[in-house]
DNA sequence: CGCTTTTGACCAGCGC
DNA sequence: GCGCTGGTCAAAAGCG
């Protein structure tokens, strides 16, 4: 398929949803020229969901997955891949590109940096003879391991920002920079600060709007948001950012106490009222939320947010309360 | 002083 | 095997 088609075709789905209550005028990946050949995955599985005819890549998903829409300030898709083999199938769907950023699905490992470090430790220490020989060198150290590193989940969002690394409840430090190939715009990796959370994330600005940022998870945070906490959500900036950004952690949980049908109900109901073609048979772990937050919303009454934390910035409040 | 960022080097995976 | 590329390491620099 032609990438110019499809983003046509995106964009004439949503301009004839029927959803009742959100404007979408500003939903950025559906509006001017954006390339959706330069994101890889996750941009896809949206658009197919939003009426792109061939839904084949999206319904290789292997897990529930997100898309999430923000107006105001911030436009965002979120698709969650899982495993890089997976995600790399759903890749294979895609047009080459020769600028395929991973965003998704690269299916490297991803050891667990504690034991990678443990494991770094040890060789070194078997490698003190060498020492003298290699001082001027750099003390990396081969990592051998004889089973492959398992990525974690991972979770794209684009967003429209000017700030590259987007204020998202959790403390980050930043590990690494590269540059992007056929981009001007470099990657940074950020690691959450906490010990013993793992989770990584990736933020880079396409390079075909630099307006937009793709930001990408991977791994799930072992715990509470130390900066963002639920007070904030009434200030309308911080708002968006507290709904989308800990996308991923959230809905693992309500992935986690929902049954499996319930999920496909959530899915039907959603994409019927957003007006997508919703093809009932498709299995299940095709399930795709969309959730959009107005502008100045005034949804989530106090005792609604204790209830369900940030739940219902991921699936609209009419579905919570079906459970 | 402790934490974060920068940045060049290194490593692993993949395609040819 | 080689080159390319994404991802990570870790010393040095920056910062509050």
């Amino acid at each position: 398929m032609e990438k110019k088609e499809m983003a046509v075709k995106t964009e004439d789905a949503v301009g004839s949803s029927s959803f009742p209550c959100y404007n979408y005028s500003n939903l950025y990946p559906f509006s001017n020229a954006f390339d959706f050949s330069e994101v890889e995955k996750s941009s896809l599985g949206f658009m197919e969901l939003l009426g792109v005819q061939d839904y084949s890549p999206l319904l290789e998903l292997p897990q529930l997955s997100t898309v999430s829409v923000q107006s105001h300030h911030h436009s965002t898709v979120t698709v969650p891949s899982d495993n890089g083999k997976e995600c790399s199938e759903v890749l294979n769907h895609q047009p080459a590109t020769p600028n395929s950023s991973s965003i998704s699905s690269a299916s490297t490992d991803a050891v667990n940096d504690e034991q990678k470090k443990t494991l770094d430790q040890a060789e070194e220490d078997d490698d003190d003879d060498d020492e003298g020989q290699h001082k001027t060198k750099k003390q990396l150290k081969p990592k051998k391991t004889n089973q492959k590193r398992q990525r974690e989940p991972r979770f794209a969002f684009m967003t429209k920002s000017e700030v590259d690394h987007l204020e998202d409840g959790y403390r980050w430090r930043k590990y690494g920079q590269k540059a992007v190939k056929n981009s001007p715009f470099p990657r940074s990796y950020y690691r959450c600060t906490s010990v013993s959370c793992n989770v990584k994330k990736r933020v880079e600005r396409s390079f075909t709007d630099p307006s937009v940022v793709v930001t990408t998870y991977e791994g799930q945070h072992t715990h509470p948001s130390p900066v963002m906490p639920r007070s904030v959500v009434s200030s309308g900036y911080a708002n968006n950012f507290a709904s989308v950004l800990p996308l991923g952690n959230y809905l693992s949980q309500y992935q986690q106490q929902h049954h499996h049908h319930q999920q496909q109900k959530l899915l039907v109901n959603t994409l019927s009222s957003l007006g997508f073609p919703y093809n009932d048979s498709s299995s299940p772990k095709n399930a795709v939320f969309i959730q959009e937050r107005r502008l100045c919303s005034n949804q989530g009454t106090n005792a609604f947010l204790r209830d369900h934390g940030l739940l219902q910035d991921v699936v609209p409040s009419h579905m919570l309360k079906e459970e």
